[in-house]
RNA sequence: GCGGAAUUGGUGAAGUGGUUAACACGGCGGAUUGUGGUUCCGUUAUGCAUCGGUUCGAUUCCGAUAUUCCGCC
């Protein structure tokens, strides 16, 4: 079965909907924790499933290199593989056509990617129908088609090429898909462009997937730039399906996507940011390696319900980071995600009592200060 | 007691008669948006054991003192 979205209501612009997936019904706007190589970074499922996470995300390029997809589905598919019964989206290997093709104009060509391995600088070359059949073999719940994340800045005549061969390659890859229990989203990219951003999502709606995400944001963009490209896209994007912003967690982003109809988001923020001390807190990120946190025997928050909160204090957690030891990432991971899946469920709350400006306002407030 | 060697930041240390004393670790701070898990970027000695002397100028040369180490009686 593909996925369903159930849209439930509408305050302004931000949307109150359901995701029906195989793995179970998950409320949206929802973030999704990444889990790149078949797992959440330091943590096992059931520490996911404590945090209330649902869809998390996991990476076909990496997935295809490290163990290789014939053994994730000799396994019984990613789901078996990595212990993890809630919904799974695989990312395509688009980003990485961004962080590891080197030479753009050389590296990129019609037919598909080359790469350097990551590993062992094997050259590799994948291209959409490729991504597409690892990911049908990987089984996700929801796969994505193989794209171009644009870089930023980029000249017009590079992103409307880049642009107009991401939709022949969604094309490809659609054409050749094969998994009647996975569903699969087409990504509109454009650039910093309007008219590319408009072109894209009006031609990727045509081929008619069944869920539609906003790429190529957070490349280095300033803000006001990264919500213009939302806005230029989703005016074109059908209201009876989920529409996913990639690559973007920062709390206030998550309230300007909501804000313009985003359904789902999924970064590595919350996840990266914990194995470097950072905590997302509702006054602001904090480093707990700061000095200031040393004899700090309270919790990182004393209003978060997450395991971490609940059993440690920032005197101890900034001395597992002082020490180099791996727990401190792992417990901070959890707070963080817990952090950002909380103020999802927050968001929900304020859109289903319309009020849902008035919360952005006084997280905003508070979060910012 | 005599002779020799050494003494540079929190640590290990490089170095020079002349603008800002290398580098590493540590410390402090920052960054991080479809993951490069131990990453990246800042910053950190107004001073080279102490006191004198030579010199236009000394951390660098000379002397004394202190401390440490190694030999010898």
């Amino acid at each position: 079965m593909k996925i369903k979205y159930e849209l439930i209501k509408n305050d302004g612009d931000a949307r109150l909907g359901k995701l029906i997936t195989n793995h179970g019904t998950y409320d949206t706007p929802m973030f999704m924790p990444v889990g790149t190589l078949a797992n959440v970074k330091m943590l096992t499922p059931e520490e996911l499933k404590a945090v209330n996470s649902a869809v998390i995300l996991s990476n076909t390029y990496h997935l295809w290199l490290r163990p290789g997809e014939d053994i994730v589905s000799k396994a019984g598919g990613l789901h078996k593989f990595m212990n993890y019964d809630g919904p799974i989206l695989t990312d395509s290997g688009g980003f990485q056509v961004f962080s590891l093709a080197k030479n753009k104009e050389k590296d990129i060509t019609e037919e598909g990617v080359h790469f350097k391995s990551h590993i062992d600088g094997k050259p590799l070359f994948l291209t959409p129908e490729l991504s597409i059949q690892i990911q049908n073999k990987l089984d996700s719940d929801i796969a994505m088609s193989f794209d171009e994340c644009i870089p930023f800045p980029a000249t017009y005549e590079y992103s409307k090429k880049s642009t107009e061969r991401t939709l022949r390659w969604a094309k490809r890859g659609k054409d050749i898909f094969n998994n009647e229990n996975q569903s699969l989203f087409g990504i509109v990219q454009g650039g910093a462009y309007e008219d590319l951003r408009k072109y894209s999502a009006l031609e990727t709606v045509k081929m008619n997937f069944d869920g539609y995400s906003i790429g190529g944001t957070s490349v280095g963009e300033d803000k006001d730039t990264m919500y213009k490209m939302i806005d230029w896209a989703i005016k074109y994007l059908p209201r009876d399906k989920p529409r996913y912003l990639m690559g973007v967690g920062d709390p206030v982003d998550l309230f300007e996507g909501v804000e313009r109809g985003i359904d789902m988001f999924d970064c590595v923020l919350p996840t990266r940011i914990a194995r470097h001390s950072n905590a997302f807190t509702k006054s602001g990120k904090i480093n707990l390696r700061n000095l200031k946190y040393r004899e700090d025997f309270t919790p990182i928050e004393d209003t978060c319900d997450c395991y971490t909160c609940k059993h440690y204090t920032k005197a101890y957690l900034r001395h597992l980071f002082v020490a180099g030891e791996g727990l401190g990432g792992r417990l901070l991971s959890i707070h963080n995600i817990r952090f950002l899946i909380r103020v999802m469920e927050n968001i929900r709350e304020s859109i289903k009592d319309n009020r849902f400006l008035e919360y952005k306002e006084e997280f905003l407030k508070e979060y910012l200060k």
